[in-house]
DNA sequence: TCTGCGGTCTGTAGTAACTACAGAGTCAAG
DNA sequence: CTTGACTCTGTAGTTACTACAGACCGCAGA
């Protein structure tokens, strides 16, 4: 099977991954997008593997991965002398500080409903939720 | 009843409130703060109102209030002329906001269950969360 | 062929919310 | 009097983008 070119611009890679299009010139500069082929006048080519590679990058930020994660697991992709249990860790170590946010998420949620509750929304300048904020008495 | 001073270093603010030293700077450039009264040598000297507003940025921070939405409450308490209705507002689009990030991390958090179960931890360079990131058919 | 419009090129600056210096001055204990 | 801890200032770095300005390119229509 003949693989056919792409040669998309700048601008349809952004289109095409949903990648804004100042976004992909950042990814090229900190180096999780290679320096593409350029046109005769200097355009940027990109091509099915370029294509792969920021959608990849597109969906581990989707899932929270830092730059620097995603510079991990493309280094393994890269280097592909990766195992599946190098893979697995980076997830493990990243799928507990979801967890962790979540947590702190949820007690904000509870602490901030609990302060919403407590106010009548009445009109008078006396409000529980600034008190519970701005007295010594803390929340 | 007399207010004793307190004439708190930044430092010593700092470490009341569990406030970062070089933030308290921050804030005070930023305007959330205001120009402390100064020592002969040009220390910023604070006191009790100082400790209780740097609290309550704090407080809200915690919260996850943006600095914005901190300058917002402060504004009302500042003006002196706030009702309880426009706090409680400024409160409930917050705990929306918090919500809709909840959501967000649990849906991140399930596909990385789904796809770190997938993964046998094995020694070979196939990876079923590489694949589900990697090949075109996404996750 | 000219013109115009949109896309792309570069470098740089701005965003949020801090954090971390460098180099100078100050204060208090020993 | 010295030493070490603290504070002062301005500035630069962090993360992950986003938004310009001013120049160039490519293509369609008149």
């Amino acid at each position: 099977m003949i693989e056919k070119t792409l040669n998309l611009t700048r601008g349809a890679l952004a289109k095409k991954t949903g990648v804004n299009i100042e976004t992909i010139r950042y990814y090229e500069k900190i180096g999780v997008m290679p320096d593409p082929v350029r046109s005769g006048s200097g355009y940027r080519v990109y091509d099915e593997p370029d294509l792969k590679r920021l959608s990849f990058i597109r969906k581990c930020r989707e899932l929270g991965f830092s730059l620097n994660e995603v510079r991990g697991l493309l280094g393994l992709v890269d280097g592909g002398d990766y195992t599946c249990a190098e893979v697995h860790d980076i997830s493990i170590v990243h799928l507990s500080e979801v967890r962790q946010k979540i947590r702190h998420l949820e007690k904000m949620e509870r602490t901030l409903k609990k302060m919403v509750s407590q106010c009548d929304r009445g009109l008078v300048p006396e409000c529980p939720i600034i008190d519970a904020l701005y007295t010594s008495s803390g929340f």
